[in-house]
DNA sequence: ATAGGGTTAG
C-alpha cells in the first residue's frame, strides 16, 4: 500500500523507474531534488506506518541526517505516536552529528505542546536544545508557554517568563499574549496574568480575549465582564473570539440584558458570526432562560455542529422541557449529525429533569448499542439522578451497585439526598460519614450530614459537625441571588444588610409575607434546620437571599415586568412555595435559575411542577 | 513557523 501511494505521489517526476532505486541514485547526483521530494512525501504523510516506512527508506539513502527532513518529521502528524517517533529520531541523531537549529527544536516542541497527553516532553526538547547550545528564538517561547498553560504549572510558566525576560523576547506581542494566557490558566496565576496584561505597552483583541477567558476559567465572570467594559471604554473593538468569551460570561452570570447587547454589538460591528459565536449565543440565551431566543439563533444558523445541537438540547433540559429535548435529539440524528458523549449527557439530563424514566433508560442503552459510546461516570450520574428524582431510591441504589465503574462522590451525594428525602436517615447517615472520610475537605459533605442530624433532631451531633468544620477551616458557601436591573448586576446574600435600600427591602419582605399569608401561604419551617423556635424559623426563612432579591425587584421594576433571578445554590422548598404565591399576588412572572435548572413561576405555579 | 474561544451528570 505504501509503495503504491509513494509511486503514485512520484509519478509526475519519476516516471518509469521503481521508486526505491530512484531515491538512492538521485540522492547522490541531485541531493537537493531528493530532499524536496522527500519533504513533499512527508507533507502528505498522515500515519505512523507511512512515517516509519519513509524513514526506513531514508536510512538507506543517507538523508536522515538532514535537519530539514527531521523538522518535517516532527510536524507531519498530530498523533502522539508519530510525534514520539520523530522525537526518537531527533534524540538519536543529536547524539551523533549535525547542525540542528532552533527551527527543528521549535517544531518538535510545538508538536508536543499541542498534544493532550505529553506536554512535558516539550520541556525535554527545550533542555536538549539548550544542552546543544542552540539559542531559543522568539518562536520557542509561545510554544513552551502553551505547554505550560495546558499543564497548569505556575512555576513552569514563571521560569519560562524569566528566561524569556533575560533574552528580551518578552517584548514580542505574541509572547506577551501567550504569557497572559499561560498565567491565567492557573487560579493562582490569574492576578499575575493581569499584571503582565496591565504592563503591556500594546495590546490586541487576542490579549483581551486571553484575559477575559482567564477570568472565566477561574470562575471570575464578573471580572471578565468588567474587562469587556474596559474594552468598550477604551474604544477597543473585540473580535469573534472576544465575543465568545464575553457571551460565556453572560451565560455564567445569567446576564440576559448584557448578552442581548453583545448580540447587537456583533451585528453592529459586523463581527463574523462563526459557528462558535452562534453556539455561544445559543448557550447564552439558553442559560439565561430565554429558550425562544436560543431557538431563534439556532434555527437561523447556516451551519450547525454537534455543539450547537447539544447547546439547545441542554437548554431544553434545564427548562424541564424533556419532550422537546428528545425531539431535537432525533432531529439532529436525522440531519446525520452523530451524537457524542456530551450530547448524551444533555439528553439524559433532559429525561431526568422531566421525569422521563423510560426514555432515559432506553437512550442510555442506545448510546452504547448504536453509537458505541462507553458510558462515563457522568452518564451513570445522570441515571442515578433519573431514578432519584423520581423517588426511586432503591432502584438508584441497585443501579449504583451494578455499575461497572467505581461511583464517585457526586453519585454518593445524589443517593444521600434521595434517602434523606424519603426519610431513610440511617442509610443517608452511613453513606455521608464514609464520604467525609473520603473527601474531608469538601464542604457539601458536612452540610449534608449536618442536615441529616437536624432532621433526626440530633442537635448535639449537628453542632459537633459544625465545630469539626470550623476546626478544619471549612466554610459553608453562602446562598446568593443575583438580579440584573438597568445594566447593573445586584447580588444578595442571606441576611445581608446591603449598602442601599436595605430598610425598604426588609419592609417589603414583611409586606410580602402578609400578602402571601392572606393568599394561603404557610411558611415551611421544617426547612429551617436550626434548633430554634418556630417564630425565629420564619424570620430565618425571610432572610433567604431569594426573597430579598424578589423584594428588591418588586421595589425597583415597573408593575407587571418579569423578574429574573440567578442563584448559586438550589432553591429551597420554602422559597419555592413562597415564590409561587408572590407570582400570583403581585401578578409577576418570576424566572429563577438555580444551580441546576430553571423555575418559571406564573400565576401561582411553577414550570417544574414541583419536580426538582 | 508563533497567541485568545463554544456544549458536559449533582
Amino acid at each position: 500500500m505504501f509503495a503504491q501511494t509513494l509511486s503514485h505521489g512520484c509519478s509526475s517526476v519519476f516516471k518509469r523507474k521503481p521508486i526505491f532505486q530512484t531515491f538512492s541514485t538521485r540522492i547522490i547526483t541531485n541531493r537537493r531534488a531528493a530532499e524536496q521530494k522527500c519533504l513533499s512525501l512527508l507533507s502528505s504523510c498522515n500515519s505512523l506506518s507511512k512515517l516509519t516506512q519513509i524513514h526506513a527508506h531514508l536510512l538507506k539513502s543517507g538523508l536522515q541526517t538532514n535537519p530539514l527532513v527531521l523538522t518535517k518529521f516532527s510536524s507531519t502528524s498530530s498523533h502522539l505516536n508519530s510525534i514520539d517517533y520523530a522525537a526518537s529520531i531527533i534524540v538519536t541523531s543529536s547524539r551523533t552529528h549535525l547542525i540542528f537549529d532552533a527551527f527543528l527544536f521549535n517544531t518538535i516542541i510545538r508538536a508536543y505542546a499541542q498534544t493532550d497527553q505529553s506536554k512535558h516532553s516539550a520541556f525535554f526538547f527545550y533542555n536538549l536544545m539548550l544542552s546543544h547550545s542552540i539559542a531559543p528564538n522568539k518562536f520557542t517561547y509561545p510554544f513552551l508557554l502553551k505547554a505550560s498553560a495546558g499543564l497548569e504549572e505556575l512555576n513552569l510558566t514563571k521560569q519560562i517568563h524569566g528566561s524569556g525576560l533575560k533574552l528580551g523576547f518578552d517584548e514580542d506581542l505574541y509572547v506577551q499574549n501567550t504569557m497572559v494566557h499561560a498565567y491565567s490558566c492557573c487560579v493562582e496565576g490569574i492576578d499575575i496574568a493581569r499584571k503582565v496584561f496591565d504592563e503591556m505597552p500594546k495590546s490586541s483583541p487576542v490579549s483581551w480575549s486571553a484575559m477575559i477567558g482567564g477570568y472565566l476559567r477561574v470562575g471570575r465572570s464578573v471580572d471578565a465582564i468588567d474587562m469587556f467594559r474596559r474594552m468598550q471604554v477604551g474604544g477597543i473593538k473585540g473580535d469573534e473570539v472576544t465575543m465568545v468569551s464575553v457571551l460565556s460570561a453572560c451565560a455564567d452570570l445569567g446576564a440576559l440584558q448584557l448578552g442581548r447587547w453583545v448580540e447587537f454589538y456583533i451585528e453592529k460591528e459586523r463581527i463574523p458570526k462563526t459557528v462558535q459565536v452562534c453556539n455561544a449565543l445559543v448557550d447564552m440565551f439558553a442559560k439565561c432562560g430565554d429558550i425562544v431566543e436560543a431557538m431563534r439563533v439556532f434555527r437561523n444558523m447556516k451551519e450547525r455542529n454537534i455543539v450547537s445541537w447539544t447547546s439547545v438540547i441542554v437548554g431544553m433540559a434545564v427548562q424541564g422541557h424533556g419532550k422537546q429535548a428528545v425531539t431535537l435529539f432525533e432531529e439532529m440524528k436525522s440531519h446525520g449529525v452523530v451524537p457524542d458523549d456530551v450530547a448524551f449527557i444533555g439528553l439524559l439530563t433532559a429525561c431526568s429533569h422531566a421525569g422521563m424514566i423510560r426514555e432515559g433508560c432506553s437512550y442510555f442503552n442506545l448510546m452504547t448499542r448504536e453509537f458505541g459510546i462507553v458510558p462515563k461516570i457522568e452518564h451513570y450520574g445522570c441515571m442515578v439522578d433519573l431514578f432519584s428524582r423520581a423517588g426511586q431510591a432503591k432502584k438508584a441504589l441497585e443501579f449504583v451497585q451494578k455499575m461497572p465503574i467505581e461511583p464517585n462522590s457526586v453519585i454518593w451525594r445524589t443517593l444521600i439526598n434521595v434517602f434523606w428525602v424519603q426519610g431513610d436517615l440511617e442509610i443517608s447517615e452511613s453513606i455521608s460519614k464514609s464520604l467525609i472520610g473520603d473527601e474531608p475537605m469538601h464542604e457539601s459533605n458536612y452540610v449534608l450530614l449536618s442536615n441529616i442530624y437536624a432532621k433526626m433532631f440530633r442537635w448535639e451531633k449537628k453542632s459537633k459537625i459544625r465545630s469539626l468544620m470550623e476546626k478544619k477551616g471549612i466554610r459553608k458557601v453562602p446562598g446568593c441571588s443575583m438580579i440584573e436591573l438597568n445594566d447593573q448586576i445586584y447580588e444578595f446574600v442571606s441576611g445581608d444588610k446591603m449598602k442601599q435600600q436595605y430598610e425598604e427591602i426588609y419592609k417589603m419582605v414583611d409586606e410580602m409575607g402578609r400578602e402571601m399569608r392572606r393568599a394561603g401561604y404557610v411558611p415551611t419551617t421544617s426547612e429551617v434546620l436550626l434548633d430554634i423556635d418556630e417564630e425565629d424559623k420564619e424570620d430565618a426563612l425571610n432572610l433567604h437571599s431569594e426573597k430579598l432579591a424578589i423584594a428588591f425587584a418588586l421595589l425597583n421594576s415597573p408593575p407587571g415586568a418579569p423578574i429574573r433571578i440567578v442563584k448559586n445554590l438550589r432553591v429551597c422548598g420554602d422559597c419555592h412555595s413562597a415564590t409561587k404565591f408572590i407570582s400570583k399576588v403581585y401578578n409577576r412572572e418570576i424566572l429563577v435559575r438555580d444551580r441546576k435548572r430553571f423555575h418559571r413561576f406564573r400565576c401561582g405555579s411553577c414550570s417544574c411542577n414541583d419536580y426538582w
